[in-house]
DNA sequence: TTTTAAAGGCGAACGCCGTTCGTGTCAAGT
DNA sequence: ACTTGACACGAACGGCGTTCGCCTTTAAAA
């Protein structure tokens, strides 16, 4: 036995056969993951079927036996990263805060990978970490004394308005990893070009926006997204009333 | 005179210069209507420059000229299509119901013009339309006594929801004219389906979902956007003060 | 009227993209 | 040991945005 060992070496001309090791299996999760890889790593535009598969040492063509395309690959990467947010369980007396901190919570994780949340805008997500945060939702609301249909209406519109802002914050990234600048001074760029473009219009035709461009240009994302979700739950909460006996 | 009347015909290997008839000039007002032509038409994923050009009998690279780019392209369209958005003069005692017509205008107008509300998403528009209506909508608030920096970022959240919206209603109706049915077969079968779906989910890990399948589905997409567009709205009257001496 | 220079139309090509086809190869079941 | 079915994957198709370079047209200059 053991012929391997004294084995004569293989003619250079007769191509090897295993080139890494062996053939690696492929599986739906690994595709998954190596899409949020190259997702966090260079951002939603550069997110190609040739990118993951370069990513997973392979041809594009091999990315089909696990997911039928672009649009189901991008959903299992959304329900991937949705299931990265706690839900906690439902107390009737902080039902508001709770639902306050679900909501921050979602825009935090979508606004940490990229651009994912576009994702949410174009389909109705019906995958199981998905199902999981709607179900979170409805069940802090009407356990906190919310009408049914106000809060299955809610479940909508936050999604909607968290995943529109965290959507438009990635945008803002792209074009800063796309420029090369460093966050900062493109942030800076990008404000300051706005606000010496606001001070320069015609007085007479915007005096509104030319008088109030200190305001128009202050606070960051985070807090414009939590004014924006504070008018909504504050409209809300109008709408709760007093849990019936149980 | 009338030379033209007998003229003897070109000799056919005399290939005919003008083609259709001289040169007709482009022009950017041209390229714009075309491509506001071609998404009216066919949609978002349809207008591409080799498609607008086509529009305009001609090859993409002409459009160059005139535009600096596809982005550019559709901000100018994004641009026109606001300026259809009328805007009222500011009544004090009125300032609240005026911001929610020009919401509801604003959603409308987007919503018949397809995907374009994607642009608003992707930019802050600095078109002149869209510095009309920022400048409208800053003088309906304040002149209604909200204060100066509320205004300002309701301006910024207003804007995100409309347009996140009305981008959310434009991808089904994408789908829709992807799969060639008519929009209400579409719309009963996307709703039919989600709806058998909840349904068919695990009731005990899904209690919520399962049981209010109905008010989940229920309301169209005008009823939703005034739904979440009147919590915005009642959020942000309890911020207004009375005016100041004027 | 003729010349000339600027402006702009446009065919062709580059390098991307998502997706499909056909072939090759491995590993498990017989 | 052989068969077979699943699947990896190179190559190619048709689309995209954009650029290059040539050529026509036009309007000002001579």
């Amino acid at each position: 036995m053991d012929h391997e060992a004294s084995a004569v070496p293989v003619p250079p001309w007769r191509t090897p056969r295993k080139t890494t090791e062996a053939r690696r299996p492929l599986s739906q999760d690994l595709v998954v993951e190596a899409g949020l890889r190259v997702l966090d790593a260079d951002g939603f535009e550069a997110l190609s079927m040739r990118r993951v598969a370069q990513e997973l040492g392979t041809g594009p063509a091999s990315l089909y036996a696990h997911v039928t395309g672009k649009d189901e690959l991008l959903e299992l990467i959304y329900d991937r990263v949705i299931g990265e947010i706690e839900l906690p369980e439902p107390d009737p007396d902080r039902w508001l805060e709770q639902l306050r901190q679900v909501a921050v919570d979602t825009f935090t994780v979508l606004a940490a990978h990229s651009d994912i949340a576009k994702v949410s805008l174009a389909n109705i997500p019906t995958g199981p970490n998905s199902l999981r945060m709607a179900e979170g939702a409805l069940a802090i609301m009407i356990k906190g004394g919310v009408p049914p249909q106000i809060a299955s209406w809610m479940v909508d519109r936050l999604g909607l308005y968290v995943a529109a802002d965290a959507y438009e914050g990635s945008l803002h990234l792209a074009r800063q990893r796309t420029s090369g600048q460093d966050i900062g001074d493109y942030m800076d760029g990008i404000f300051g070009q706005l606000a010496v473009f606001y001070r320069s219009l015609p007085a007479d035709r915007f005096p509104m926006i030319v008088g109030h461009v200190d305001e128009l240009m202050s606070g960051g994302g985070v807090e414009r997204f939590e004014f924006g979700l504070d008018l909504l739950l504050s409209g809300l909460a109008r709408f709760a009333r007093p849990i019936p006996e149980v």
